[in-house]
DNA sequence: CGTCTCGTTGAGAGTTTTCAATGTAAGTGG
DNA sequence: CCACTTACATTGAAAACTCTCAACGAGACG
């Protein structure tokens, strides 16, 4: 049987029976990735992405300088891939891995493919997380134009207050763009 | 008869035949706006979607300090508007108005919906172009994290040759996130 | 117990902004 | 077409913001 979390996540966007997730719980797999496993490396093709059931994913790359940059965190209930990659064929430029120990469905491509010919609701369920994402990566990009970095942190943490004492706070400064050691003063000096 | 940077747009994805183009002209409306019009206002319900075919269009919001912030630009073969509200009933927080001297068609959200029954190889159009904004909405997010300001002019300048010189270049300081003065700044010293 | 990662703090350097001044180009009304 | 106004680009100096580098302490983990 479907986990429930992921179960929830379709329900909040279309209605199946019991017949359709089983079905789709054919086509996926579940694993258990340790603290720092690697979901997937930049530069290969990406043929899976994944659902978070418990624990927590990232997305991020690496600049020039070895610094790296977040682009997406994937606590619980959420998907998370290299979406350029998975959508078109071309090679990763994001890595994906766990921050936390973490229990993950993952959909390869291939299958996604298929399910959208024989349950068509799943693809509108995943249209819609598409048009959810783009409004959402619209609207970081206005918080990065618009906000101080004392700002980004304060909005970070009413997005995400789960997340706030379950990983290192040098993760977030790595998504809000500022240096582990600048958040650090941010936060003292009120 | 569709004007043909529209066609050509629809031609890039999908495989429309002639009825089907005089069909999708039927819902459409043509509209010329003089520089400095507005097509959206923020606060409003969005109704409709822009196509340009001639000029340039941007959407942009405004920080609580009265500064401008450039989401998007839309020359020639852009869609424009506020994705958030177009999509999900919700107030917009953008303008868009036209930099330039332009020619649009605009396209209402509920004859998008009709237009998506009725020829259905139009909501795969949109989906790409929604999957295809998304990422680089997100590669836009990853910039502004990895880059510098002047890597991001320079970058700029890449994507959007068109508009260097027919734009002020206050909006492309507004686009990149730095004040015009910087901008002038980082050009001079190479 | 030792090792590694992380968070904090401080001083100095680099970056970007602010503010003010100037010159030029473009738009407007007569 | 000219005179006037407005918008824009540039420059400089000072201030504000953010980073770098180095040091230290605390906690996690083997």
């Amino acid at each position: 049987m479907l986990h429930s979390i992921l179960s929830n996540s379709f329900a909040k966007h279309i209605k199946l029976n019991q017949t359709e997730e089983d079905k789709i719980e054919g086509f996926l797999k579940f694993r258990k990735l340790k603290k720092k496993q690697f979901f997937l490396h930049e530069n290969e093709y990406t043929i899976n992405s994944a659902f978070v059931i418990s624990g927590c994913l990232r997305s991020y790359s690496i600049d020039k300088n070895g610094f790296e940059h977040i682009l997406q965190f994937a606590p619980s209930g959420w998907w998370i891939t290299d979406i350029n990659s998975f959508i078109g064929q071309n090679k990763s430029i994001l890595n994906v891995d766990a921050l936390l120990d973490s229990e993950i469905y993952f959909l390869s491509r291939e299958n996604q493919l298929i399910l959208f010919d024989e349950i068509p609701k799943l693809e509108r369920y995943f249209r819609i997380l598409t048009e959810n994402s783009l409004v959402s990566s619209r609207q970081r990009v206005l918080d990065n134009l618009e906000l101080s970095a004392k700002d980004r942190y304060i909005k970070f943490c009413k997005i995400y207050p789960e997340l706030i004492n379950t990983i290192p706070q040098k993760q977030i400064a790595a998504y809000i763009g500022v240096t582990p050691e600048f958040l650090s003063k941010l936060k003292t000096e009120n």
